[in-house]
DNA sequence: CTGAAAGCGCTTACAG
DNA sequence: CTGAAAGCGCTTACAG
């Protein structure tokens, strides 16, 4: 392996020189640059990033925070993140936090122990940037939600509009026909505000909103039912939600997880779907594909999210231009679970 | 951030000395420890890892290979791994590898590069590591994929019996009666010979043998169809089966992903499963408990792989011990998706 | 624009 | 069993 006083020696200037021209320092003379760029590709030299590390007192490269276990979306985004970050000859290590957990405090700690040169955040509340993220002042990325709200100037993000789409997912069932329908996933607080700008908030809003628009009656106490985003919880959910109101016809899931444990729940409750019952979903899940019927949802464009996140991530690590907040189209994807109501 | 200097001043030893403690060596009085341990709790001191690094020429701690591309079973293994490494404060990074790439060549360029104090690969193809695993010499642990018969004395090894579950999955098609099985998966060589030791062949192996066993005629030609982990390809190779042999009753997917594509495929041929057509999965992924049908599939315990593959490898990180090969046991999980044979 | 030198925090022969 | 010292490969004031 070459180290820096090969280059040195090989190109004939001093370890200092090479050091500037490996960190694309503008004070090195042309002819310098070239002499040494050209020893340092003959020697295939790569830079010792524990000495780097070590030297600027940063530690891990970039830092990875995904939000929630087991959930399958969110590992998918995580996978192509990875690969992304490998192509461009970087490493991440990856930190699982909780759904209830503060992911925000997860990073500040991350960033004092290991000391990453940039953030990228799967999935994340709100309240929790609010409350904290000034703290952290290295670039960072937020993918599945939008922080331009919270004008953060290291903080950029890549993101579904949650809101139109959650209105295109339900005027789907709208379109059907269905005027009694009901809405699983979010928090018990997701109802609450127009100014919440949590994911599950906002899909829940676009939801309301869609259905108000159409003067069709939205009761949050019949007509909703909170749960965590897996298929288990959906489960349950939507076994509650048909208990209290046997008479919805069209099921908005905020997430494909979800919708995929409520169309068990319904069949287990001996209601064919979509005859009986229409379901939406959220998300795009690999396997909402293959589900038995297929699930009608929106899709989310992982790889557009993911790629752009990392780049832009990488961009601002080496160049610090300023945060952006970007929204990637996502596409409906009419599936199979959708259908007139009975009556 | 308190430095080794901190603990040197506070405990009274020198630094060489409080290094000695912090790796564990023996040539240490107790007092000395005993008093430089306190420091170390009271001052929660941390060893700066690229410090450590740069010093022993190492880079990265652990890296983590992946075999395939949105294999959701490895996904959900993954997760775990990251959390139990995290668990024990280390960190990882991840290196994905195409289902059909090398990922032992990928491991040995990591080996260079990163210098990882050890690796875990996550699926494997065993002609790989004969090839080529005698050049990494670090500890290494194989999860999901039996090594014992590679014979390395740097690789554990965690997997499942899969030739024993795989009989059992087919056995429970036996039992209810069907007699013209079909197996979906794998590589068209994996019927070739009883010496394979790769996962899918041994799935394909069990599931002969119990055939063989019970007087169950298996005709490699019509009765097998090789397709790789994903759902699409398993929906698209079990068409391909029962176009070739509309006689089959019973179907056994050495993969999850497979089976639940392949159920997705007899619907779409009109085919009602189990009524018509009965369907056996391997893995247990969390979704298998909530398609329609349920699938009847073997779980795998993805938790107690991955903690113990983790533990292991850090164990022998630190105290070099030998490599051993474990197998857990698995779950057969009675689901809804076989039934008798119609006629 | 360039070089010589200090020092980041650790580990490990070496000497005692 | 312990300490003093060298050195891992880099970056960055400092001086010129």
């Amino acid at each position: 392996m070459a180290t820096i006083q090969d280059i040195a020696r090989f190109s004939g200037y001093s370890i200092g020189t090479v050091s500037r021209v490996i960190n694309n320092r503008a004070d090195v003379s042309d002819e310098a640059r070239a002499k040494i760029e050209e020893v340092i590709k003959e020697q295939n030299y790569q830079p010792n990033s524990s000495a780097r590390k070590l030297r600027q007192s940063i530690s891990s490269e970039i830092t990875i925070v995904v939000r929630g276990n087991g959930n399958i979306f969110l590992q998918s985004v995580l996978e192509i993140i990875q690969r992304c970050i490998l192509e461009h000859g970087e490493t991440a290590n990856v930190q699982f936090v909780g759904e209830l957990e503060d992911e925000v405090s997860v990073a500040l700690q991350a960033v004092r122990q290991l000391k990453p040169r940039g953030i990228i955040f799967l999935g994340g509340s709100m309240d929790h940037f609010r409350e904290e993220f000034a703290e952290i002042t290295i670039p960072c990325v937020l993918i599945t939600a939008d922080a331009e709200g919270l004008g953060f100037g290291n903080l950029s993000s890549f993101t579904t509009n949650d809101r139109e789409a959650a209105a295109h997912a339900v005027s789907t069932l709208i379109w059907h026909g269905h005027r009694r329908i009901g809405i699983l996933g979010g928090f018990p607080e997701s109802l609450r505000g127009v100014w919440s700008d949590d994911v599950p908030a906002l899909r829940v809003l676009g939801a309301i909103e869609v259905m108000e628009k159409n003067g069709i009656p939205f009761d949050p106490e019949r007509d909703y039912e909170p749960c965590s985003p897996l298929a288990e919880e959906g489960y349950q959910a939507a076994k509650r939600l048909l208990l209290k109101n046997p008479d919805l016809t069209g099921i908005f899931a905020i997430k494909d997880s979800i919708a995929l444990g409520a169309i068990r729940a319904f069949r287990d409750m001996g209601l064919r779907v979509p005859k009986d019952i229409s379901v939406v979903g959220f998300d795009g899940v690999l396997y909402s594909k293959y589900s038995v019927p297929r699930l009608t949802t929106i899709q989310q464009d992982v790889v557009a999210l993911a790629r752009k996140g990392v780049e832009d991530l990488l961009m601002r690590i080496s160049y610090d231009s300023s945060a952006v907040h970007e929204q990637i189209p996502y596409r409906f994807v009419n599936g199979e679970s959708v259908a007139r109501p009975r009556d």
